[in-house]
DNA sequence: CTATTATCGGAGCCGTGACTCCGCTTCAAA
DNA sequence: TTTGAAGCGGAGTCACGGCTCCGATAATAG
């Protein structure tokens, strides 16, 4: 017996409302305006997640299958060079503003310890791909690895979260690009 | 009529209490803990600190003031490049891990509003002098000002602050460093 | 269409933490 | 030393947020 419709739908509901009000008030935020968000009742959020902690989890988990996805498809259409660039590039103009990824992926650098979740996995192996290439073309320093490469998205979102200049960012984010050349 | 003795060491003790336990705990750590730690009354805090974000900007003031004072004296010492690339690595390696300057710091790039503190003022003035004469000794390049310095060091913090590896530390903080190279 | 039962909604419980209040203590001016 | 008042301690107040409970609702099997 499949789980009936309406649970589903609220399950999403909930989901994307929680994504959106964490990445606004951030992750203090109370549960009431997720449920107000989401346009259900609390009883319904608990449901589905019976922890704040659990449903935070949720949450992160979406944004990281979704780097991960983004980083496949960038994978197959460009220089390996360019993909990997681009991609640190967009992400932390995306994520610089909101301020929310860095946390996801923070949990991802930090979950190096035994149980890294699925989609941790799955992220850490495409990057960890996207960056081999990158430097077998010789565009990125040998001497970094996947760890080092979460470790400076974090760090480049959140130096670059709280600037509003357009060009600032470009200058810092330049920074981390240079960076992470050979030599 | 000068304030009296004990109410001055007091006003000393929970700022300190209050910095370790911010560091230990977060800043989320309640009063409570604050005032044990300080061994006065929950009163006693609140009277120096009518508010606990007052209390929490009397100790990120504290922590940008030694910060100034470090990059003072570290001038006085070495040459301009030598200094300014210590001082980014050494406020790295100390609040890395403690993850507590970074805090402080958010606030000082954040407050590029009106009314930035005397703290602040004096900080920028600080490293603003140091990178300037590493950027004539062309040591540093010359399309980055004081924001994105600030902006760098609360990164590099973010990016290392977590790792427990060492070697991994040096090589995240070296793609920095290098970064911060001319050309 | 109806019975069954998973799901929903939200009032309310409980613990926590910021902040207040006031009787007691201690400093320091005279 | 005395004494006025500044400072202290911590029990108690209040608001807020996580989480529970159960009567009402509505989706599916038959």
């Amino acid at each position: 017996m499949s789980p009936r419709a309406d649970a589903v739908r609220n399950r999403a509901k909930v989901l994307s409302a929680a994504d959106e009000v964490f990445v606004e008030h951030g992750t203090d935020a109370s549960t009431d305006q997720i449920a107000k968000r989401a346009g259900v009742g609390i009883g319904t959020v608990f449901r589905h997640f019976p922890t704040k902690e659990l449903l935070l989890e949720a949450v992160f988990a979406e944004r990281l299958r979704r780097v991960g996805e983004q980083a496949r498809t960038m994978a197959t259409r460009q220089a390996p060079d360019e993909a990997f660039r681009e991609l640190f590039g967009t992400l932390v103009a995306d994520s610089g503003a909101k301020q929310a990824l860095a946390e996801a992926l923070t949990e991802a650098g930090v979950d190096v310890r035994e149980s890294a979740s699925p989609v941790e996995d799955e992220l850490r192996a495409a990057l960890g791909e996207l960056l081999a290439r990158a430097q077998q073309a010789g565009g990125i320093r040998d001497d970094i690895g996947i760890d080092e490469v979460i470790a400076l998205l974090v760090g480049a979102s959140q130096a670059i979260g709280k600037t509003l200049d357009v060009s600032m960012r470009a200058r810092t984010l330049n920074v981390f690009l240079d960076g992470m050349r050979p030599h």
